[in-house]
DNA sequence: TTCTAGTTTATAATAATTATAATTAACTGT
DNA sequence: ACAGTTAATTATAATTATTATAAACTAGAA
């Protein structure tokens, strides 16, 4: 029963969530409720597979690194994270899918959201000819002053 | 007598390529002198480690992966390159240093120069306190008109 | 020319990520 | 609730990009 309980408080707690994975065609695995409840409790975060994977064995879940990368993955694809370039070593996701760009501290990795608002590009260059956008990344790169 | 001439050409026509190398503190090496014609001839470049490895060695030059790796990083620390982030599984160097920004044709691959004139970032946010900015990458994902 | 610190290179090591294939679990219809 | 089908998970191997190692080599100084 304790078993049960688990389980019956799971789906309660889950509930948004397996509409979530549904409402983009996943299967409402116990992995992937997991993994959303540590990405999408609220505020916006910065993960790599590894940093999340840290975190949910620190959590007592029980899931394989395999199974993180696969929905690391996925979500992105689904649109539910996306992908972030900021360091060639490792893949960064970003819980925070709409249009937004990032302050990146050199000096301890720190990643930080900027808002479309705080930021404008009002001077676009010529696309190249039958080419159009499919999105803008700014990457500021930050350091401590002095 | 061949090997001699071919070393006296290479001696002239990489007389300012050694300049190069020097002015930055880099032995001009007969590796490094290679690696900078495919690099520094006029036009500016966009390549990755095994990508120059490829074009040296179908040049017919004699040089390892190894060491395209150690001058790709020696170049860039000493401002003859500097690196982009495009993809997170490669990393790109361009031969152009100056501050500019990018387009990357993700139906391609193809990555190509925005000079500073042809975009404007005037409305920077305010930085975290006590930081100071140490560089912007702009980074346009375009794709083929429909 | 000789000496020495720096360089090259084959190779091994590392690190991030993806592929494989067998086990397990979620959904669908009954 | 159940069985059947399909998808997901996982341990593990494989792959890929990159860096480290250490022995052989070489550029540049004396």
């Amino acid at each position: 029963m304790d078993k049960l309980n688990t389980r019956i408080n799971q789906n309660d707690n889950y509930q948004s969530l397996t509409d979530k994975l549904r409402g983009v065609g996943l299967r409402a695995t116990r992995q992937r409720l997991d993994i959303g409840s540590l990405l999408f409790s609220g505020k916006d975060r910065h993960v790599t597979a590894e940093s999340l994977h840290d975190e949910a064995v620190a959590s007592g879940m029980k899931i394989s690194l395999a199974t993180i990368y696969n929905a690391l993955n996925q979500f992105t694809n689904a649109g539910l994270l996306s992908e972030v370039l900021i360091d060639p070593s490792r893949t960064y996701f970003d819980t925070n899918t709409s249009s937004h760009h990032h302050f990146f501290n050199i000096d301890n990795g720190q990643l930080t959201d900027i808002s479309n608002e705080e930021i404008s590009l009002p001077g676009l260059p010529n696309l190249p000819e039958g080419q159009i956008i499919d999105g803008v990344d700014i990457l500021i790169r930050i350091k401590p002053e002095v």
